[in-house]
DNA sequence: TGGGACTTGTTAAATGATTAACAGCGCAAA
DNA sequence: TTTGCGCTGTTAATCATTTAACAAGTCCCA
């Protein structure tokens, strides 16, 4: 299957997560504009993604819940699963990894690092903490793929650096600074303070 | 001067930023080519986002740094400030803010709100915890008009609506649903799950 | 003083994403 | 039956964003 636009992939996300609820209110179809809704998008969005993977509904029906699920599932998940790390177990750190602990089976936190000596040994919702240093050697032995990184800016770029010596495949980068990797490691830039002033700067000019 | 394309607002934002910190290594001119170095993109796309604020830079000799962060202030900041408020005082609303906290005299973070007992009465850096039944009076009596909410799923869309309420001009939705607003108020959804499912898709597909 | 390399500013083309338009099927009601 | 409405699937148009192309100004050096 070719690789879908990365806005679809997104919204494929979401659909999969309302359809989940959907599911477990024994909802069994469900329309392009519920779900539109749902999601606060149009309806024909939704209808158009779910061409582009190749799935049809039922006239006057709608998709099937579950069966839709299931679909997502083979198009998002690797069969196998995928394992996480997370660098930088501050507060943010600690966020993600409560917040993911026991959601996926597909895509599971397996450890984080740190190089605070009060964090290393510690575990936290049962992940391990590692000192930096050892990422390369636990990445190798866990078979981590992905990478979360929650470092403070000064240390982001250096700590990236280590990741993708390590041969991790995708970074999620929600540190304060752009970071620069090679093109066959997929990159994800959140920055929290860009998306506060471009917050200010449409509310200021609304 | 008419509304800027979101992306160059977002560029903007990091533009200053990494200006900063050339101001603060007393580097007086930057071409648009370090410049998008720094922030791992094109320099036509810097050329074209600084034309698109009306500025102009030397030739051969680059953009005056310090006249750039101070243009740049002029476009996204407001002139007496904004008011900032966090809802849901968890891992990720603590993590916002200790980070903005002191960081930006022009957008702050004046008040926390949540429900749970032990967090209500408490400051955390310095920012008062109030119960989300004071919010509509709070958000008045400090003049608030961005929230920033991280809470969970189950609750988001209620406080949502509470927050709308109260008069808030822009939300800023961490809450791994979608939440829904009137067309005056300015909302961006920043979902981790989203973030982390869509890594896994590019890094399987890759 | 003339040629060449460098860098900005701008317009035009290309790409990517959303929205509009509509054909086609199926059910329901007359 | 037939008519009409509701919903899907798809193509075409629009809109947003990035990238390419290049004119023009400046500096340096021969």
């Amino acid at each position: 299957m070719k690789m879908l636009p990365e806005k679809t992939v997104e919204r494929l996300s979401q659909y999969r997560r309302a359809l989940m609820l959907c599911s477990a209110k024994e909802k069994q179809h469900i329309y392009s504009h519920e779900l539109a809704n749902l999601l606060h998008i149009t309806p024909v969005q939704v209808r158009r993604d779910i061409m582009l993977i190749g799935y049809s509904g039922t006239l006057r029906k709608g998709y099937a819940v579950d069966e839709l699920i299931d679909l997502i599932g083979k198009i998002l998940d690797s069969e196998e699963g995928l394992n996480v790390c997370v660098v930088g177990i501050g507060n943010l750190g600690r966020a993600l990894v409560k917040y993911f602990k026991g959601k996926r089976t597909r895509l599971s936190i397996v450890a984080a690092f740190d190089n605070n000596p009060e964090k290393i040994g510690n575990e936290y919702k049962k992940v391990p903490c590692y000192p930096v240093d050892q990422l390369s050697k636990i990445v190798k032995e866990e078979d981590i793929s992905i990478a979360i990184l929650t470092v403070p800016r000064q240390v982001a770029a250096q700590v990236a650096g280590t990741i993708v010596d390590a041969g991790i495949k995708g970074i999620i980068n929600y540190a304060p600074i752009s970071i620069n990797v090679p093109d066959d490691v997929y990159l994800g830039e959140y920055d929290m303070t860009t998306s506060l002033e471009k917050a200010a700067y449409f509310v200021k000019m609304s």
